[in-house]
DNA sequence: GCGCAGAAATGACGGGGGTCAACTTCCCCG
DNA sequence: CGGGGAAGTTGACCCCCGTCATTTCTGCGC
């Protein structure tokens, strides 16, 4: 009989638990003591690994629980009447999924696997009763939710905006970005999704994105070898996706 | 602050006040009770109608509140590193603007008043407070948020996907949708944000939206006598909307 | 009522990117 | 290892919509 047995969670654990996913932002900044970290933890369902294709949720489900990325990459997209999907994003380690089905009890989106990936579920429920408890979890949700909004509306001015070459720009500088903060390169990395995907939330057509890959190879942006990508220069692909290229309109 | 009312708050006033304005969502549904609706209504300051041109926030302001509009509208947008502006909503009556501010405590966008307008400001560090209070008062802005992101991936599809025909007509319906609910007519209105906005959030030259318009009248779908929009065949309208018109893609 | 400025409408024109089609590469599974 | 289907690439064509230019309309101050 080991020791350690009265105590149900070692704090290195939940540190290991926490530290690279979603709860990394919902519990460890700010304001919440390690009891509460193991009241939030205990409310949390780690999954087994899903695998490429399988669906976390689907449009039309009844709307249970936020679920927290851990590792791999999902993508979530709505289904239009004439059978069209709209890609809607593309989340990574950290992030939080099934935010827009609070509002109404039913998921308004499916969400798909990219690749091998771990999530965490998080009734919610639960979490509500737990944000009574601990304020500081409710604003951390808040907060989330209000990133998730301001970030839309960045899309937003990418479809609504921008040429076929800033919105790819965007997009690799995007992945670039989010991944560096996750503690991986910011260079090179794997395109878990498809030109389609790539395309379809662009709004562009897979063939525009393809000649995209060609040209921005061809510029000696990036080396791309199928999925993998690697950013040869990297400030020159961000002016092109912030619109401050060389080749701007009207000089 | 103009706040001249030293006199306690009488429930009918009470319930005028939250009756029409984004308070109706605040707090008149489920689980809140009187005092509560009382406690709520103290936090919120009433400003004297803003007009025409006058901004609510601005880019890069402190935040401090979301405001809820009582009557009139408002656009928000950002600004690009060019001067450009892009449009990201056009909000009417009932509902709350700023929500994007809450993540970085800086707003990510501006907010302009497009006709003379009421705005109910609503700290929000004192929100916070009372949401720790009142934990149904936080779930509901958490479902405010929920909903935000949701029209915000429903916008994505838009921009990403639709033609200029279905666009317009988009706007149109959703105009038409948001007003009904608010107690207004959903087939004719005034139009309070000019051609430019339109064209500018929807992702469309000025030009174009100009010429929808003929096109629309032409097939009798509209009357647009200006800013006034009377919608003739709103089923018809509809349809181009979601796609489902009989002039479809590849039948 | 006059005149001016900004908004809106209309026309002409050209290009970016969608569409279709053919080909190649990748990848899964027996 | 090899076959087959999906994914990706490339080329040809052309249409929708952006751009530019001009005209008309609307609102507002004097």
């Amino acid at each position: 009989m080991t020791d350690c047995s009265p105590t149900p969670i070692s704090l290195a654990k939940l540190r290991l638990a926490c530290g690279n996913c979603s709860l990394h932002e919902l519990c460890l900044p700010v304001g919440i003591g390690l009891d509460d970290v193991d009241r939030l933890d205990r409310i949390v369902k780690r999954r087994r690994p899903s695998s490429r294709g399988d669906h976390v949720f689907r449009l039309g489900d009844e709307f249970r629980a936020v679920y927290a990325i851990r590792a791999g990459s999902v993508k979530t997209y709505t289904t239009t009447e004439g059978g069209g999907e709209q890609v809607t994003g593309f989340h990574l380690p950290g992030e939080l999924i099934g935010l827009d089905a609070i509002h109404t009890g039913t998921h308004p989106s499916s969400a798909k696997v990219l690749e091998t990936t771990s999530l965490c579920e998080i009734p919610f429920d639960h979490l509500e009763e737990l944000s009574a408890v601990i304020p500081s979890l409710g604003r951390q949700l808040i907060r989330i939710m209000s990133r998730e909004i301001h970030s839309d509306d960045e899309l937003l001015t990418l479809l609504g905006k921008k040429s076929a070459e800033e919105r790819l720009a965007a997009l690799l500088i995007s992945l670039s970005n989010r991944l560096q903060q996750r503690g991986f390169s910011a260079r090179e990395f794997h395109l878990s999704m498809s030109r389609n995907d790539i395309g379809n939330y662009l709004g562009l057509a897979v063939e525009t994105v393809s000649r995209l890959f060609t040209r921005f190879q061809q510029l000696g942006l990036v080396t791309a070898n199928n999925k993998h990508i690697r950013i040869e220069r990297l400030e020159d692909l961000r002016a092109l996706a912030t619109g401050s290229s060389s080749c701007q309109p009207r000089g």
